[in-house]
This record gives structure tokens, C-alpha cells and sequence, in this order.
DNA sequence: CCAATATCAGGGGATGTCCTGATATATTTC
DNA sequence: GAAATATATCAGGACATCCCCTGATATTGG
């Protein structure tokens, strides 16, 4: 049986070498690249052509996990990836799976666990952490009463979220709208619009859901 | 020679292990405990009294790992406390050092320079990364030439770090002055301490400060 | 005792928030 | 292909809040 080629992408080099010991007790995972943002990651997967990606999800900057996967797994549909993140956000997660992750793994995970997901996910299967899995079901039911579908679940605009990281940021309705050039009036609509969307009445709501889905990264 | 009895604290369970895994390459090395942060850290460093803590900066909730390592430092003296952050933050560092700790190294950084930074600080001495101790050297020595004291440098009180947490994770002065339960012209009154002491000018500027400090964790 | 801290007040101009409503351009759906 | 929906843009108005200034008082720690 051939070793697993792996790939593991990581901002925090000590992060990658550590996976890179758990999984190097495994004798069938072999490390064969590491990369520290989702460009690298994507150059590091075309040329590798890895079994597996492990993959970090908060990257500063530009390329973020979430593109990188979906990327990825367009020209490597192949290609296992799996989720290797700090935060636990539903909504991050349906996005993730979407992009077409096939797993998805808290960083507070004991390391039994993340052996278990690589497995899983080895075998085609998908991987998510027990109350990911139990959350995802039970969203799914609740939609499928509703009628709703997945994919035009509540989504934010490109736009949209590119004005709720300046938000998030603690830039005023006046600095982004100098920041790109459109109206102060332009980004009110926006906002109002993510707060509809997202159910959210309280700048401080919009912090905390940008937070949860890492697109507050340094700069 | 005894091994060197070492306490892993970070909120992520494979950082620890990675960590764990990296000194286990070193024979003299024994991890004899973890936490996941900073009130765990203190009771295991009591009951396990470890030559070395290695611990990260950014934990939820309460305790983070500056008040810890000052507190640690303050019942054990003796124990060497290396800081392993995700930032690369001046005014962090210096609280860090006054904090108590010797030692100030990046998960960004390379293995062997982990394992130089343990074996530096156990040999106690101090350990910066390259650019942190250049930036060491030039700030004290700017400081010497303007007669400021280190120890009286813009640090903020506590409350004033409490009320900017709130400012950064996007509440508003009336809904910090509800929960703190004081008037909002108190609050006014403290950022603008707070602006003065930073030098800064704009609110997103004050949530980047925060964000690079570590103070907004998710919750 | 003095410096730092934590508390509060008034006022005026800037900005944010929330509402309604408009228009042009995609994209999707029937 | 036409109709419906989503997106991105902008406007006016009313009221709340923020921001920045000056200035005050009580407490605490070195």
C-alpha cells in the first residue's frame, strides 16, 4: 500500500511541524510539502499533486483557506481536504463543506481525533467533529421544512462582506466610504442589508460574526 | 542531569501536542503537564513546580497569558517562562519581559529556533527573536536619549484595557457604560485616556492595537 | 503629598442609525 | 425571452450617539 501523500498549509510554522509529528506516527501519512498561505498552498498541491491537504483556515493575507479549498478542489477534485481549524462557526463550516472540503476539525481536538478525521477522510468519507455534525443535521432538517437550500442560504455578497470586514475593523461609515469610493450612503444600505441577512442588530454582533469567520486578520 | 520539568500552555490541544512532540526530540526535555490557559496554567505550575512554562498569549477567556506569567513568576521566581505568540507586537513584548518572562519567540518561527530559545532561557538567559531584540535595543535606547522610564511607558490600567476590549470587539460607549454600570460620559472619558496614551486618532486604529495585543478573543 | 486612576458633567458639531424610497445592472427562474 | 430576484448604487430626514473640548471630585499608592 502507497504512503498518503500529504499536504500541510499553516501560517505558523511550529502549527505545521506539529501536525506533521502526529500524523509521522502513522506510517502510511507521508509529509511531503507544507505551506503557509493559500497561494503557496495552491502552487505547493499543483505541483505535488498530494492524497491530502491539511488545511488551516485563517491565513492572512489575500488567499484564505476557504478560496484555497475551493480552488484547489476544482483542479484537484481528487484531492482530500481536510479542515484544520481554531474556530467553531456553523456558518463557516457549511461554506467549507460547499467549497467541497471533506472534513473538519477543531484545533482544540485531541489528537486521537485528528488521525480519526484523516482516515475518515481517506476513505472518501466525510469527517466533522461530533457537535459540527450534529449542528449540520439538524440545519439541514430545519431547511428542508422550511424549503430553504443550502446554497442560497443567507450568503453575503462579496461586497457585502468586504464592507463588513471594514466594519469589524472599527472603520466608520465615512472612512470605507472614502476607502472605495462610493457613498456614505451606499455603505449604510450595505450594512443594513448584512444586518438583515444575518439577523444581527448590534455592531458588536458583527464583530463577533466576523471574528467567528476569520476575517479579522492582521495587516 | 535532571530533566528539565516543562508546562505547555496553550488554548489549542495539537499546538500543545506539536509542542509536546517537537521537545520530546530532546532527551533532557519532559513535558510533565498542560493547560489550555492562563488559570489552568497557574494551577498546574503550583502543583507541578516545572523549571520551564512555554506558554501563548492569546487565550480565552479571562486569565490571558500576560497576567498569568505574572502572577506565575510572582509564587515561582525560579520558573523560566518562554512566551511562544502569534504576534509580532513591540508594546507586547515589553509588557511580556516586565511580566517576568525570558524568553519571546513567534509560531512563525522555525523548530530549531524553539528548541534555541528553550535551551537560551534555561540557561537563563533571555531569548528574543532577531527583529524583537533589535526593536528592544533601538526603543530603550530612544527611550534613554528622551529620559522616559520603561516601567512608566503608556501602559493603560486595567480598566482602561477592559473598556478598550469592549471599544475593539465593536460595542458601542452607551452599551459599555450599561454593562460596566457607570455613566457613558466615564466611558468618553476613559478612551479618550486611552487615544492620548496610544497616540492614536481613529477607532479602527484602537481595534488593530487590540487585535495585535490579543485582546479580542472570541467568546 | 503628588501622580495616576476612576468617576462624572456640559456643550457643540460630526457621525451613525433607521426609516422610506429610487435606479441600473446582473443573475436566476419560469 | 420575459419576469422575478439580487446586487450595488444613492438620497432625505429625524433622532441618537459619538467625538472632543474643558473642567471637576474622590480614591489610591508610592
Amino acid at each position: 500500500m502507497r504512503s498518503v501523500r500529504t499536504l500541510v498549509v499553516d501560517d505558523h510554522a511550529i502549527v505545521r511541524t506539529g501536525v506533521k509529528l502526529l500524523l509521522s506516527k502513522q506510517t502510511n501519512i507521508e509529509v511531503i510539502a507544507e505551506a503557509a498561505d493559500g497561494r503557496e498552498a495552491i502552487e505547493k498541491a499543483l505541483s505535488f499533486q498530494p492524497d491530502l491537504v491539511i488545511m488551516d483556515l485563517s491565513m492572512p493575507p489575500g488567499t484564505n483557506g476557504l478560496e484555497a479549498t475551493r480552488e484547489l478542489k476544482q483542479s484537484l477534485p481528487d484531492t482530500h481536504v481536510l479542515i484544520l481549524t481554531m474556530h467553531d462557526d456553523e456558518n463557516e463550516l457549511f461554506r467549507v463543506l460547499q467549497a467541497g472540503a471533506s472534513g473538519y476539525i477543531l484545533k482544540n481536538a485531541l489528537d486521537s481525533e485528528l488521525l480519526t478525521a484523516v482516515k475518515t477522510v481517506l476513505e472518501g468519507r466525510a469527517y466533522l467533529y461530533p457537535s459540527a455534525a450534529k449542528s449540520l443535521v439538524e440545519e439541514f432538517s430545519s431547511r428542508v421544512k422550511r424549503g430553504e437550500d443550502l446554497s442560497t442560504y443567507k450568503r453575503l455578497s462579496s461586497r457585502e462582506e468586504e464592507i463588513l470586514t471594514y466594519i469589524a475593523k472599527g472603520y466608520s461609515n465615512k472612512e470605507i466610504a472614502d476607502l472605495l469610493c462610493i457613498s456614505v450612503k451606499t455603505v449604510e444600505s450595505h450594512k443594513s442589508k448584512i444586518m438583515d441577512k444575518l439577523s444581527l442588530h448590534k455592531r458588536h454582533e458583527l464583530v463577533a460574526y466576523a471574528m467567528k469567520k476569520g476575517l479579522l486578520t492582521l495587516d
